[in-house]
DNA sequence: ATGTTTCCCTAGTAAATCGATAGGAAAACT
DNA sequence: AGTTTTCCTATCGATTTACTAGGGAAACAT
């Protein structure tokens, strides 16, 4: 026991947003083919055009049929966050059993876990929430960002 | 689609902190039945008492068989924190794709999401290894935290 | 000793989820 | 027409999730 892994993101929202990350780097109204993208970003193709799909119908992309077809961003890169991408592709952020927090209820000592789980929530909507594709895309994550990741100890394993 | 959760605590998680918080509201040296844990969480008792086991495996709680036996914590409450019972109960807090961020590898615009999911990482770790047991169980999250959980806005959907 | 209580261990299981693949219909362009 | 590319539905094997079942092994009481 105690081998899988909680808290996790999936193929599905990790592909997501390096196909969106694709889409930033290109000039504002070129496209780029489903196929393109696959293949820049090692993501099986058939997989990936059902995210595409996804973010297609979150509003994020926009798609064109045909010869000269292909993606696009909906938005300037500067005005989609990472979480914006992940949750379009692959739902909330954070839940606890299957529930958003807020739809928790829990009794005696563990009253507490409720605001625990919030916070936690909220930390990790505070840096998915504010970093751009933009941001990630040129390499420039904001400073908060930059520092929480240089740290030596944030990259040993637990 | 778009309809499951990523970074989700599961019900083993969420079941092996109740169950510890239990523990850690008792006095030291007394001990709580698997039986008692799980009618006052409402937890089934025989899923929990798998739990328990975990653990005891990872060395947080000690038990007792027989007529007086059960689980008590083996450490105080306060020198164990969240983060210990649910990487115990469940695994590694964060991970990519089923590994952990230090084994990634991006191409492209894509390269600076590694240390975006580590700043997330650091994030969540700091968090959950610094609340204890026993912050929780006496409803005294730090100060941070509880600033973080007091802001409305973390408490709105997405 | 005997019986009761409680933890401990292994196995199983139905349902959901994950990470894909297959096959073709519907647009758009040449 | 013919080609290209997106779009849609369906399926799939493997794994994970959240449990349940059944019994063995200590500890204790009588």
């Amino acid at each position: 026991m105690a081998d899988n892994q909680r808290m996790r993101i999936s193929a599905k929202a990790d592909y997501a947003v390096r196909a969106a990350l694709e889409l930033a780097s290109v000039s504002d109204d070129a496209s780029l083919k489903a196929e393109a993208i696959a293949a820049a970003q090692g993501i099986p193709h058939k997989f990936l055009e059902g995210i595409l799909g996804d973010l297609r119908r979150g509003g994020l992309v926009v798609s064109q049929r045909g010869g000269k077809g292909g993606y696009r961003l909906a938005r300037p890169a500067d005005t989609i966050a990472i979480a914006d991408v992940i949750r379009v592709a692959d739902g909330p952020l954070v839940s606890v059993r299957g529930v958003r927090p807020p739809e928790l209820s829990y009794v005696g000592p563990a009253e507490s876990l409720l605001p625990l789980w919030i916070a936690v929530r909220a930390n990790v909507r505070k840096i998915l929430g504010e970093v751009t594709l933009a941001d990630v895309a040129t390499a420039e994550l904001p400073d908060e960002v930059q520092d929480l990741a240089e740290d030596p100890e944030a990259w040993t394993n637990p």
